[in-house]
RNA sequence: GGCCGGUUCGUCUAUCGGCUAGGACAUCUCCCUUUCACGGAGGAAAGACGGGUUCGAUUCCCGUACCGGCUACCA
């Protein structure tokens, strides 16, 4: 096998990363590294008039983010430069005019407005081989007809000329043969009348011109192969064609259809890999990243949406995958995306993090939260305390704030109702006792905690929410004694102290 | 409508002719935790339907049903 696995990525023409597409390049990804090849990967765009500032940027962002970056980068040149398909305008134009010369295609005058009438006039139409006769096209009219609309600069598009009756079909590397039969196949346009060419012209040039290895797309392109195979066999020849694997696709988790960005608006969770602005329309796409997902968890559960090893070990690392990655053994069919599953994978790795890899990104949102944290030491013991407990990043803020800061707010009606002079006396006692302790560990602090209350004839479960609450601001957090550890004696002793205040 | 794909617990999936159909998420019960979680133990929960082939089909073949995709001068 060629050892550089080429495979190519056109970003969606108003912006963004969908997570089908983070999956797509993540099995591109696993499969060149799995087979020792380098991973190159080139992005383009698709349209100069809906191209978006910024897509390619923000695409090789999240990929770099999720850990997948290509051996080459290509954003802004290299050997096939340039990428954006305005700028290959020409070539594509050229390519086109050879496929009619050779009565491959044919130029096509009707008008936009045309064509919609006569949809309307017959249902289903398509422009295919039965259709094609009784439309205004290189085909009906005669030479001085074409001559004098070319003259006249009418608009034309350029139509590929699906033969008659044959079976065209490839080996999918997942599916297996697939065969189609060209009658059933309409003649779609390849250069449009403004002189770009449709997504079919675009992707065999760019693949031959790129001399790229391994194409892999969603399964919604599986209808239009044959007029992809056709055109390789046209223009550069079937045995130059790239492996294909046409990926299943990533469902909307309740009703039917795939997933869209709209749906995790409307279900409350990301779509995309990060958050996305469509410079444009000013709307935003929620990211994975933002939402506090780590990659490694991202990557694993896009990777298992799809595909497993057949085992029943789920939590893999990039390292893993690249090494278990087999395409025999990626599904065919559609999976509903599930957001509880997805957080479970956070979870994992959460738990696996270690606190090193975690405590940067901890202080940035600590900080964003309003918290600043000035004692690294502490971070790491409440990182390593609270990390457990975390599925998301953000989690973080409400586990481990009140031991950067006293808490702002205090719980005292989950303990008013039930307070009396006997327990303010056990605390008054208690942050004597406290004071005088000459050690500052959770099982010392626990022990006085517990002889006070014996001595005072209280059960040391009616005093621990009060104590918690006093701690750390309401019913959340950690052990007590662990939190009080790390917080230190004066500190425990003021938050205390402030408490009895607050209650009396 | 046509074409192309797909079809195992609610969801993601294991099974490559021999099953008491396994796991995970979610759910329920219990335990642990004198907070909230984590964690632990257990329960309920599936092979779309009909025909073949076979000693034997979830597994192979054919039909039907259902789901999805495509059917744009969007990708």
């Amino acid at each position: 096998m060629d050892k550089k696995v080429r495979v190519r990525f056109a970003p969606s023409p108003t912006g963004g990363l969908h997570i089908g597409g983070v999956r797509t390049v993540l099995f591109n990804y696993l499969f060149a590294k799995h087979n020792n090849g380098d991973f190159i990967l080139r992005i383009e765009d698709t349209d100069q008039n809906r191209f978006v500032p910024g897509a390619e940027e923000y695409i090789f962002e999240c990929l770099k983010w999720c850990g997948l970056e290509p051996d080459e980068s290509v954003v802004h040149g290299g050997e096939y430069a340039p990428y954006r398909q305005s700028e290959r305008k020409e070539m594509y134009k050229q390519y086109a005019e050879q496929l009619a010369k050779d009565g491959k295609a044919y130029y096509a005058f009707d008008t936009p407005q045309e064509l919609e009438e006569k949809r309307k006039a017959v249902s289903n139409f398509q422009y295919d081989q039965s259709s094609r006769s009784g439309m205004k096209n290189s085909l009906t009219l005669n030479d001085d007809e074409i001559k004098r609309l070319l003259n006249e600069n009418q608009p034309y598009v350029i139509r590929i000329k699906m033969p008659h009756d044959e079976t065209v079909g490839f080996v999918d590397m997942i599916r297996g043969a697939v065969n189609f039969n060209t009658s059933q196949v309409d003649d779609k346009v390849l250069l449009k009348a403004d002189g770009m060419p449709t997504y079919h012209l675009a992707v065999v040039v760019d693949d031959y011109l790129m001399k790229i290895t391994h194409a892999f797309r969603g399964e919604e392109w599986l209808p239009s192969s044959p007029v992809h195979i056709l055109l390789w066999q046209y223009l550069f020849g079937l045995e130059n064609m790239p492996q294909w694997a046409h990926l299943p696709l990533i469902l909307k988790p309740d009703g039917k259809g795939k997933l869209s960005k709209r749906d995790g608006d409307r279900l409350g969770f990301p779509v995309f890999a990060m958050n996305w602005t469509d410079p444009k329309t000013g709307e935003l796409t929620h990211g994975f990243r933002e939402r506090g997902f780590l990659p490694e968890a991202f990557i694993n559960m896009l990777a298992l949406l799809g595909w497993n090893d057949g085992t029943e070990q789920e939590v893999f690392s990039l390292k893993q995958l690249v090494e278990k990655f087999s395409m025999e053994r990626v599904h065919k069919g559609g999976a509903k995306f599930d957001y509880e599953k997805a957080k479970w994978f956070n979870h994992e790795w959460m738990k696996r993090s270690t606190v090193d890899s975690l405590q940067s990104m901890v202080k940035q949102l600590l900080r964003e939260a309003g918290v600043e944290v000035n004692d690294d030491g502490r971070l790491k013991a409440v990182i390593e305390l609270v990390k457990d407990r975390c599925t998301l990043i953000p989690d973080f803020v409400q586990q481990s704030a009140f031991f950067f800061q006293s808490p702002k707010e205090i719980d005292v009606t989950a303990i008013k109702p039930k307070w009396n002079e006997h327990k303010q006396q056990f605390f008054v006692e208690l942050i004597r006792a406290y004071q005088l302790s000459i050690t500052w560990q959770h099982d010392d602090l626990e022990n006085i905690f517990k002889e006070i209350a014996a001595a005072s004839q209280l059960k040391p479960g009616e005093l621990m929410l009060p104590f918690r609450i006093m701690l750390v601001g309401g019913k959340f957090g950690p052990g007590v004694f662990d939190v009080a550890a790390i917080l230190g004696k004066q500190e425990t002793i003021d938050r205390i102290k402030r408490t009895l205040q607050l209650v009396q």
